[in-house]
RNA sequence: GGGGAGUUUCCAGAGUGGCUAAAUGGGGUAGACUGUAAAUCUAUUGGCGACGCCUUCGGUGGUUCGAAUCCAUCACUCCCCA
């Protein structure tokens, strides 16, 4: 894997890269649709790649593991020939379950105990076992295993977890230097950044991280509850002391303000659950703001969803889709997510045009008002 | 013609003397959602000059300290048998 700066802002530390995968380039900064169980929720591969234009996507390992489980996907011949995905793919290690599934998980030394969503059974995790299902599924980029601390943990609970968090990366690295890629193309492990909301751990986690040479390096624990100014805070800490030739990602974000944001103080790479979860739900990011399709004051707007058109689906009407989504079509939760990744993938490739321009800055001023619109 | 059941707040449907502006579901309205246990969850849903008052349980008239609940009567709906 390679990495090539080909612009960066002068009046702030966005950056404009290219990376360069066996699935093909990755143009940064990017958005990284989430595909949790091994789909873009709702939205056909077809359109993922041409009309949302997304360049890599992302799968779960918790997830994929326990469904359809590895046997089936190592049959396949990985996740990329499971599902129809033939450009870059990231995998989740199952950190972020290890935060979100709570009360039925145990965290010991050897790794994370949980039990299955699903059926109740008992599964455990190790940093060596979640290496070993990502070669499996097959993914470009791995992320180590680690535990997403929760937002509002004091101090001693975060050092401690970031403690654990750096054991168990040593552990990944052992793991995956020990092993090789299943499908003949290479994999790379990002280790990733804790240390909750206090600056004095994000710099010790920073450095730590840095001692391995990885391809490139994540930001997780962000965007769990703490206010939006701790979370630029710590980006912009933990980018100031993350090499500047390798890309950075921060995990789990965000909203497009966020992401405008956060390109701004040097991310490179993104995710969020965001722009599928809350399209079902019937919230939808236009490049005029955001909306609630299910308010009634949509019911006879019959403009278009977005005239910005990022998406074929922008031409539906508001009235149309408020319909669907009201009548509980499954269409509507389709339209709302693909509408939403476009718009998503639309919003970086012009911040990314912006960066090469020298013009991110004021375009992203000028942004970031209309977003925070609600309409 | 004979016998039976019923009429409750937007809808369906509980409730059969005070704890009932009235369960629950649906529908409506609004909110939440950030490495997806989420096509999910939450709030609210008679009126008002709102920690109180007023009007609601088919109509009318009673019984009672007190009625959606008991009695009488009228109206309408449905089912079964002729």
């Amino acid at each position: 894997m390679n990495f090539e700066l080909v612009a960066a802002s002068n009046n702030s530390r966005a950056r404009a890269g290219v990376l360069t995968t066996d699935h093909g380039k990755i143009e940064t900064p990017i958005f990284m649709p989430v595909g949790t169980a091994g789909t873009v929720k709702g939205i056909h591969t077809r359109d993922i790649k041409d009309d949302i234009q997304a360049q890599i996507i992302l799968g779960n390992t918790y997830h994929l593991y326990l469904r359809p489980g590895m046997d089936v996907i190592e049959k396949a011949g990985g996740l990329h020939k499971f599902n129809l995905w033939d450009r870059p793919l990231l995998t989740d290690s199952g950190g972020y379950q290890v935060f979100s599934l709570g009360d039925i998980r145990k965290l010991s030394e050897a790794g994370a105990k949980f039990q299955s969503h699903i059926d109740g059974s008992y599964h455990q995790f190790t940093p060596e076992s979640v290496v070993d299902i990502q070669r499996t599924i097959g993914a470009d980029i791995m992320m180590a295993f680690d535990e997403c601390t929760p937002g509002g943990a004091d101090y001693d609970y975060a050092k401690k977890s970031l403690e654990l968090t750096q054991r168990w990366l040593d552990r990944c690295f052992a793991q995956f230097n020990k092993t090789g890629p299943k499908y003949g193309y290479n994999q790379s492990l990002f280790p990733i950044v804790q240390g909750s909301t206090f600056a004095g751990l994000r710099k010790i986690a920073a450095a730590n991280v840095k001692t391995f040479d990885a391809d490139g390096y994540a930001i997780g624990g962000l965007s769990v509850g703490e206010k939006e100014e701790v979370m630029y805070e710590m980006t912009e800490l933990v980018t100031a002391d993350l090499p500047e030739n390798k890309p950075r990602y921060l995990m789990g974000v965000g909203t497009p303000v966020n992401i405008l944001e956060s390109i701004d103080r040097g991310i490179d790479m993104f995710d969020c659950a965001m722009p599928t979860r809350n399209g079902r739900n019937g919230m939808l990011f236009t490049s005029e703001g955001t909306i609630n399709i299910r308010n009634k004051k949509w019911e006879n707007d019959h403009s278009p969803i977005d005239v910005n058109g990022a998406s074929f689906v922008d031409l539906y009407s508001k009235a149309y889709l408020r319909h669907l989504i009201i009548s509980n079509e499954m269409l509507g939760a389709q339209i709302a997510s693909q509408h939403n990744l476009a718009f998503y993938l639309w919003l970086v490739k012009t911040a990314r045009r912006k960066i090469i321009e020298g013009s991110f800055s004021g375009w992203k001023n000028e942004m970031v008002p209309k977003f925070k619109q609600r309409l």
